[in-house]
DNA sequence: TTGAAAGCGCTAACAA
DNA sequence: TTGTTAGCGCTTTCAA
């Protein structure tokens, strides 16, 4: 590579335009009281010489950076992606910067996260905590620090805020829908994630309270556990049933590997998934799920993030879904497939 | 929220240890020339203040931030984070944190993430630019202040690193493979993602070039593409044929928007994707896809980075991909498929 | 309206 | 081994 720049400081900028740094300053944020000539004198000096602010040394002064941070634990999963990508909009459009750091599924990284952002002055974190207990030290070591919000999983005694959607409203949508297309004598599964993360824990617990009698599998919030669970109910020789998985990833892992073991869908075994967001599409036949209001919580998040400050006590945001009716619960009504040929 | 406490600086430290700042300094730094317990009463005291260091002040003196940045298109795309997830374990190990911005696929939000990185002193900043030309001025500014690589897409005459898979090996592999299943008559499709980013111009080149009868059909990275491209063949009376995607999330929408219009896979239709990343355990059957080395794509541009600056001329990475064959392309030889009841 | 000066928190050169 | 001091780049008083 070639040689890389010397950043040029305002320094370099003010000796240019002839004025002092203070100047510069002024100029370059816009300050009301300044003779408009030398400001553009000073501007076109900064253009001239490639001036980028140095954030850095602004953020010292100012004891701010202009960052809000992400801590999700892991990229790979559709639904965090989905909503990283849609929270990034809805803050840049409230002018800040969200930087995404991903936990690696893993503690000790999450802490080092946290530790990090922190380190870097950010204004605000969001934070999706791995673990509903382990994750409480650097929630609460990120929170008293800066404004912080927990998102779709939380520690529940960190009294930090939280947002999520409404698990329990979302599982009782699905179990009424459960009860209206599962046939007489037939079983029916909850395939959750573990009760480690509170999004698991409360989504199996509902569907508990609501089907008792349910066959409860647990694994992990990924397309392999819904593979293995569908080996697992077919070495039980279950013969057909409906399952209901706690995340859209686990009922696509589920759904093919199903099929691929000749089993049709909705006929012998109907599907449903919870998340709504990022894998949907791929699904066949298309998922019914819950879908997550992802807008909504994205600009709930920033309206906590704002009035921090505002409401001592802690606060809970809890959205509702809303079913999402797909093929993998039940038949086509027009039975209608286009003829080959089209 | 409660009151947020101010945060404590090496001063506090040093008054509650008895020693001066550069001693807390020291201590926190490991500095082998110092008194045992000189550090350990500074350690303490850091403990007891709850010291955190302030990285901005660290980074403002030493002229740099230990981050490096990683800036993608967008999160949604699976293999994108994928590589995210990677790419953040491999820098963790060698010691760097990675901070991720979307570019939300827009270039001026692209070119605003490159300048608030580089306003933070960022390390080195690996970047999937959004377009092949567009992207230039953003990839060149980050390239003159700091080591940058680009991966997986590129601006071809940026003279910036490139890392990413061989494109044209990766076609050629499918191409062998087309010829081997596509029936004698049948159709050869190429569903490719616009010629905008060097991967698909890339994909689609080759592919011409080694098949120039087949048919080419232009859209996005993304599975609502595939899912149009396949009402777009139907709607030809298109009655079967191969399909080339140039991506996975391609290949997935095409296959499911084809099974719901009732034709079958891989008898009707044989459907190959590209990347071989996450996505393919949601297909039904299995992806023929090729499988880009994303652990020898993240050394590659981990050691690029390191060794910044003795390789002045300009260095083109390009790893091998390899053909995985899935059930989406050929008949089982078996044929089994478990009973019913397991 | 402008400039001089201080200082955000940290580290590193230098002196003791 | 330790402390003193300077200064990274910036913004913000305070004076002029």
């Amino acid at each position: 590579m070639s040689e890389r720049s010397q950043s040029i400081t305002m320094r370099d900028v003010a000796e240019h335009a002839g004025v002092s740094s203070s100047s510069v300053s002024r100029a370059l944020s816009g300050s009301r009281s300044m003779n408009p000539d030398v400001r553009e004198r000073v501007l076109r000096s900064a253009e001239v010489l490639g001036y980028e602010v140095n954030l850095l040394g602004r953020a010292l002064r100012q004891q701010r950076l202009n960052v809000v941070g992400l801590i999700l634990p892991d990229f790979s999963n559709p639904f965090f992606a989905a909503m990283a990508e849609h929270l990034g909009e809805v803050f840049r459009a409230a002018g800040f910067e969200l930087l995404v750091s991903s936990a690696g599924d893993d503690l000790s990284t999450e802490r080092h996260a946290v530790s990090s952002f922190l380190g870097q002055q950010i204004q605000a974190l969001v934070i999706i905590p791995k673990d509903e207990t382990e994750s409480r030290e650097a929630l609460e070591a990120a929170s008293r620090r800066i404004p912080t919000v927990q998102f779709d999983r939380r520690v529940a005694t960190s009294g930090v805020p939280y947002v999520g959607c409404d698990n329990r409203a979302g599982i009782e949508l699905i179990a009424r829908h459960v009860r209206d297309v599962t046939p007489q004598g037939e079983r029916v599964v909850f395939v959750g994630a573990g009760v480690s993360s509170s999004s698991a824990r409360e989504r199996r617990e509902a569907f508990a309270a609501l089907m008792p009698d349910a066959l409860f599998l647990d694994g992990t919030f990924d397309v392999e556990w819904g593979h293995q669970a569908a080996r697992l109910l077919l070495e039980r020789s279950e013969r057909g049933g409906t399952i209901v998985a706690s995340a859209d990833v686990i009922a696509l892992g589920l759904q093919s590997e199903l099929q691929a073991r000749g089993r049709r869908i909705p006929q012998d075994f109907r599907v449903i998934g919870f998340d709504g967001i990022g894998v949907t599409g791929y699904a066949l036949p298309a998922l019914t799920t819950v879908r997550q209001p992802i807008e909504e919580m994205c600009a709930a998040i920033l309206e906590l993030i704002s009035r921090d400050g505002l409401h001592p006590e802690s606060t809970e945001v809890l959205l509702a879904p809303e079913l999402v009716h797909g093929k993998s619960t039940v038949l086509e009504e027009d039975g209608a497939v286009a003829p080959l040929g089209g």
